[in-house]
DNA sequence: AACTGTTATGTTATAATATAACAGTTGGAG
DNA sequence: CTCCAACTGTTATATTATAACATAACAGTT
């Protein structure tokens, strides 16, 4: 399926993460921890509801059963951590694979595949600067940058051509 | 405060919206020139509700107060023929000021202040280039591209400065 | 004029996303 | 140990968007 060793991806994920929470003077506390591990878990951009219901379905230890505010909670603080993003134009969230080290240094493009939901996260480079050259021109200070494309992933167009059929949506991925 | 004469950009816009409209085998409705009218009134992003209360204050002509679908209804029709676009980040509304014929050629970048909403809108020409090819190496086929870049504009930066007070948010623009 | 297909609108209810507000708890720094 | 700040729990509600079905308006046909 994907080239890449998703244990391998997830364990160093939450390595860095550990580190970048100690070194910003915060705490990757279980309920952080569980919702960033949600988003790990698949290379998806997975809605605050979703994440919601899985925490429900799983709660932890001696907690009750979590409310909305608990993962909004969660999310706010991961995506000041840069260890996660917000897919804008689909309200979800789905966590960050760049290397951390130069996390903030990035604009992050998001390339996120409308049938199964899956996130191809890349750093702008070039890219971005033209941005900020054309911002400069007329004056616009700029905080931040959302770069995102939607559309069709390499593993879906095949499924389509060979079966016609549309890829998982099982889990609850928000099209 | 703009360098443009805002009434003969209304007046433009307008009569492109016409031709595009007919041209699409669509047809401008009144409700839906309201909703058009109102987003055009000024360069800022407008949300859904806000629109809807704007129209339930004027309702046209034998109509009834209008609801939450009406005000849907016209912007996807809207956002269809390119007139408008969505600020995802924000969830709101803005008309397209781009030279109409080049409408679906171009990627918008839109470049939103946080204070006042105003929408500076740009047509991303070599920009895309780059997003459309770095697709390609991975066989990522895209369908759509949002570039926004929220920041504080030109106009904002130099009120700021001078009085420390943030500038309009009356006319309920989300931030 | 009556029939039919199509597009547009009206209406009610509800889904989906997100936050306000306040109370309680906890775990270190001093 | 105590106090403070950060974290969590809880309830309610705000905000954004759509489902579902009924009705109206209009165009073309007979």
């Amino acid at each position: 399926m994907d080239s890449h060793n998703h244990n391998q991806c997830i364990t160093k994920c939450l390595q860095d993460a550990h580190h970048i929470a100690v070194q910003a003077g915060k705490k990757l506390t279980p309920q952080r921890l569980q919702v960033l591990q949600i988003l790990l878990n698949d290379h998806r951009a997975v809605g605050a509801y979703d994440i919601l219901a899985i925490m429900q379905r799983k709660p932890l230890e001696d907690r009750t059963k979590p409310q909305p505010p608990t993962v909004y909670r969660a999310l706010e603080f991961l995506l000041e951590l840069g260890l996660i993003h917000k897919v804008e134009s689909q309200n979800s969230y789905y966590a960050c694979t760049i290397d951390k080290p130069e996390n903030r240094q990035h604009v992050a493009q998001a390339f996120i595949c409308n049938l199964c939901g899956i996130v191809e996260e890349k750093a702008a480079l070039a890219g971005a600067q033209g941005l900020y050259k054309k911002a400069d021109g007329f004056g616009f200070k700029i905080d931040r940058v959302i770069m995102e494309c939607r559309g069709t992933c390499a593993v879906c167009q095949t499924e389509q051509r060979q079966t016609g059929q549309r890829a998982n949506t099982a889990t609850g991925v928000n099209i």
